[in-house]
DNA sequence: CTGCTAGCATA
DNA sequence: GTATGCTAGCAGA
């Protein structure tokens, strides 16, 4: 069922839901019979033939390709019954609050959607089922490709299409060609049923043979065949079904576009409600609230209606899973309303959540309003600082928070919100907690599919096709962008308003993805809504750091960079950007004439690194470049950067760590990013002796040691190298042992170091190419380790190739704890891109698990200091690492539980190991 | 003022 | 050869 897509012929359901059921109405006197019937049919359907992806494909209006072919095609038909007319549009919205995507193609006819889906699906090792009562679809049945028949409910696979026409399902098109379609007035041989058409196929194979033996076949059925010769290619023209249709990219993507939903039961009640079938009102709604809640009727956009501007792009009228919901945007000004709002978020289930402040950096942003929604379409706007000419009187923020405070702080009251990390930290800004984070739509959109954009537009334009209001259509951007607090009120409110609406309905939309799959719902549940409540702590406590030691660097760096631009001025026989590759390019490999080493991608001859060792060994000026390089670099980003990073309030500079923008899992941090503070050269590290701890406290950094290549052991199963860690072994000083035929004791320094790129370069999926540039080596040595490696590990070797072969059958790979790490290009036609999918494939199993890890032992460790009500706060992550600062009387009972909490996060098959230091800085800690 | 490239810091 | 974010320079608004 996970992997089965379900197409049903929504036209042909459609004459036999009507046709079917006797002329029913509700007490308007409108026809629901077709209604009843079709909803009746889909639902038997769902429940008889579960799939995980599924498809409602409805005929558009209008031309198709087989009317150009063909005037008189279809010419008989009687037109649509005007009763069953009527009920087209109800037909689409129930059929889409039952949770099915409804495809229209313009100009393309469903049969021809359904066969070029289930082509798609197949492609994408996906098993289909079409339900239809048209027989011309026996056509699409193969090995992968199933039809039911709507009425009969028989089920035709390639037996079953053999049994019922006597001829194999790619025989079809041949047999109906000969019979004819007197439903569609597409003539086949006169005289020519079922019986002759099959002992013709029998005899000479198919229709090309039947055609070619013409002059065989005797009497008045031979003459009818001859007279039909000229006919019967437009006549297979006419029958074939297409499956090249030009779908946009989006559909053909069926494990994205056409992802089973449940029924929205609120979408259900206002259809039932509307169209009057009280049996399904009062089932649904059970005794408790039937009738007594007016029922908002969804306001009738149908599905059936041209949409004016397809959102993406494509032939599609997009089409919704939900009917469009009446909007109704409350502006709340005064106490009453206020009061109103209050006692609905109180009893509400759920409730989204969203302020508007003055600024985007969490640690200085300030209320000027909040948005509420616990029903969809019905949201309202509190603005509480709005100050611009003629501004209305507004409650003050003051009233509002105070008022808000007790159901804010309620850890009992679920909210929803869209990065609630955020409005935390505004809410804190002003003394209020923020409890009972139920769900984050960030969150969800990246634990469904962390390879998209997770931005409100973007997510509401997705999943509700809606487009909605930008922060830029309401501010403006760049230099002429106004605060928030400057928008006019009702301007304001259509915005945040819509805000809280939205998240509301896209939690609503993203939950029935997640919630029915465990291993997504682990991940989401279990450790990224946690973490985000982690990580608000963290970016709070901020880090202490020391300006006065940083400005003391910048000038001592700021000496030695004047001395070392003048030494290259003298080389260079005249001044220059240093700063420049572009003019460094031209004095080097222009005016002095250097060799040029490699080329940047776009041509221009590179000054990296690697090319300015290279140069080192022959000119001088290529090693003042280096260290120049070396020392702007800390200057710039660092040394000069960091101490205006403090915030003033705290003195503590405060990083933003950003949740959702790695897809393999892992945090990225920001404003400024402290993930990447130097560490590697002796001039670097002294940049991590301005890290310190407040009076009364110490730095404590604790590291997962070899982590990576312990998942790889984990995952592998690999036998050596899971004994290699079961016995505490130096790693890769075993690698080397192993791959040049020695005891570890024996393994030289100059082996250790081969192994352990070789270790580096398996964990990021390298090639024999990268291998060598990397070691300096011929690239067959390089192939030679890599050859001696897999054969010494053999487990590692078989993960990379299943690795690589899941990557391509699904799309995505997962880490250890289920997390989804998709690969959009690993099937791409592109070599070098489709490489660069493969390569990311085998790295991103170990680098997400790694994150899942690290992200448990947050969790794990924010809630034991808690639990024991500690003074030591934990203050940064660096991937592998967390950094705390431990209160003096503590560091004994952290030392010891901290690296042990890391280690017990998760059993895997290979033990964990956190190594741990303490010092008055982290340099000294590290 | 915005977007791009080159280069480089980390795990 | 995996994953990020930030700086400076520079070109075209």
């Amino acid at each position: 069922m996970q992997n089965t897509l379900l197409l049903v012929d929504g036209s042909s359901y459609l004459y036999r839901a009507f046709h079917a059921m006797p002329d029913l109405r509700n007490p308007q006197g409108e026809p629901t019979g077709a209604i009843y019937g079709m909803i009746n049919m889909l639902r038997r359907l769902r429940s008889d033939y579960p799939a995980a992806y599924m498809a409602c494909v409805f005929d558009a209006k209008g031309k198709t390709f087989r009317d150009d072919l063909y005037p008189e095609y279809k010419a008989q038909r009687a037109p649509m019954p005007d009763d069953l007319r009527l009920q087209i549009e109800p037909i689409h919205q129930a059929v889409a609050a039952m949770g099915w995507p409804i495809l229209m193609v313009e100009g393309v006819e469903a049969d021809d959607v359904i066969g070029t889906l289930a082509v798609a699906a197949t492609r994408q090792n996906m098993k289909t089922v079409v339900s239809t009562g048209d027989k011309d679809l026996a056509q699409l049945v193969n090995s992968q490709v199933t039809l039911i028949n709507t009425m009969s409910n028989e089920v035709m696979d390639e037996p079953g299409v053999l049994a019922k026409f006597g001829v194999p399902p790619a025989r079809i098109i041949d047999y109906l060609t000969l019979i004819g379609d007197t439903v569609d007035n597409v003539p086949g041989v006169t005289k020519c049923g079922p019986k002759t058409a099959v002992k013709w196929l029998t005899e000479y194979d198919s229709l090309d043979g039947i055609m070619a033996n013409a002059d065989k076949i005797k009497g008045v059925v031979g003459d009818n065949l001859r007279a039909a010769l000229n006919w019967l290619p437009q006549g297979r023209v006419l029958i074939t079904v297409k499956t090249d249709c030009d779908l946009s990219a989006h559909y053909q993507d069926i494990q994205h576009s056409l992802v089973a939903k449940p029924e929205s039961k609120e979408d259900m009640l206002a259809f039932f409600s509307r169209y009057g079938f009280k049996t399904w009102l009062r089932e649904l709604s059970g005794d408790a609230t039937a009738g007594a809640t007016p029922l908002k009727a969804a306001s009738a956009t149908s599905a059936a209606a041209p949409a004016n501007s397809p959102v993406q792009g494509g032939l599609f009228q997009e089409e919704e899973n939900a009917a469009v919901i009446e909007k109704n945007y409350e502006l709340v000004l005064t106490e009453s309303a206020l009061d109103a709002w209050l006692a609905r978020i109180q009893q509400a289930s759920l409730t989204a959540f969203d302020t508007e402040t003055t600024s985007l950096e969490p640690m200085h942003a300030q209320l000027v309003g909040l948005s509420l929604c616990c029903e969809a379409g019905h949201a309202c706007y509190i603005p509480v600082a709005h100050h611009y000419a003629d501004a209305p009187l507004q409650l003050t923020r003051e009233l509002v928070l105070e008022k808000l405070r007790p159901w804010l702080e309620d850890a009992s009251k679920a909210k929803v919100g869209q990065n609630l990390k955020y409005d935390s930290h505004v809410l804190a800004n002003h003394g209020i907690q923020l409890r009972g984070i139920a769900h984050d739509t960030l969150l969800e959109s990246y634990v469904f599919e962390s390879h998209k954009s997770h931005d409100m537009d973007s997510l509401a334009l997705r999943h509700l096709g809606k487009k909605t209001i930008s922060f830029e259509e309401v501010c403006g951007k760049g230099a002429s962008q106004i605060g928030f607090d400057q928008v006019e009120l009702q301007r304001a409110t259509d915005y945040a308003a819509e805000d809280a609406d939205i998240t509301l309905q896209l939690h609503q939309a993203m939950w029935p993805e997640i919630a029915p799959d465990a291993k997504l719902l682990k991940v989401y549940h279990d450790i990224e809504l946690p973490t985000s409540v982690v990580l608000q702590k963290i970016e709070r406590n901020g880090v202490k750091i020391d300006p006065a030691l940083l400005a003391a660097q910048s000038h001592e760096i700021g000496i030695r960079l004047l001395e070392l631009e003048q030494n290259a001025y003298a080389l260079a026989g005249q001044p220059f950007n240093l700063n420049s590759p572009k003019q460094l390019g031209e004095i080097f490999f222009g005016k002095l004439g250097l060799p040029v080493v490699k080329k940047t991608p776009s041509g221009a001859p590179s000054t990296d690194e690697e090319v300015l060792q290279k140069l080192a060994e022959d000119y001088p000026l290529p090693k003042i470049l280096l260290e120049y390089r070396g020392l702007a670099k800390l200057k710039s980003t660092y040394t000069d950067k960091l101490p205006k990073m403090v915030n003033p309030a705290t003195g503590r500079v405060h990083t933003n760590y950003a949740q959702a923008v790695a897809v393999t899992g892992r945090l990225a941090s920001n404003d400024p990013n402290l993930q990447n503070i130097p560490v590697r050269t002796a001039e670097g590290r002294r940049i991590r002796e301005a890290f310190i701890a407040s009076p009364g406290h110490i730095i404590m950094s604790a590291d997962y040691s070899q982590i990576e290549l312990r998942i790889m052991a984990h995952i592998s199963g690999d036998a050596s190298l899971l004994k290699a860690f079961a016995d505490g072994e130096d790693v890769h000083r075993a690698t080397a042992a192993e791959i040049f035929g020695v005891t570890p004791a024996e393994v030289s320094n100059e082996q250790r170091r081969y192994a352990k790129v070789i270790n580096f370069g398996l964990i990021y999926g390298m090639s024999a190419f990268g291998l060598a540039g990397n070691l300096g080596i011929e690239r067959a040595a390089a192939q030679s380790y890599i050859d001696k490696y897999f054969q010494r590990y053999p487990g590692v070797a078989q993960y990379m190739a299943d690795t690589r072969t899941k990557a391509k059958a699904h799309g995505y790979v997962e880490t250890v704890f289920g997390r989804r790490l998709w690969l959009p290009e690993i099937n791409s036609p592109n070599g070098p891109r489709r490489q660069g999918a493969e390569r990311a494939a085998i790295n991103a199993p170990m680098q997400g698990t790694a994150a899942d890890l690290i992200k448990l032992a947050m969790i794990a460790v924010q809630n034991w200091l808690e639990q024991e009500k500690l003074q030591t706060r934990m203050i940064m992550q660096v991937h592998d690492e967390l950094v705390l600062e431990v209160a003096d009387a503590e560091v004994e009972l952290v030392r010891q539980k901290l690296p042990e909490l890391m280690a017990n996060v998760a059993t895997l098959d290979v033990p964990l190991l956190a190594e741990v230091g303490i010092g008055h800085n982290w340099e000294e800690a590290h």
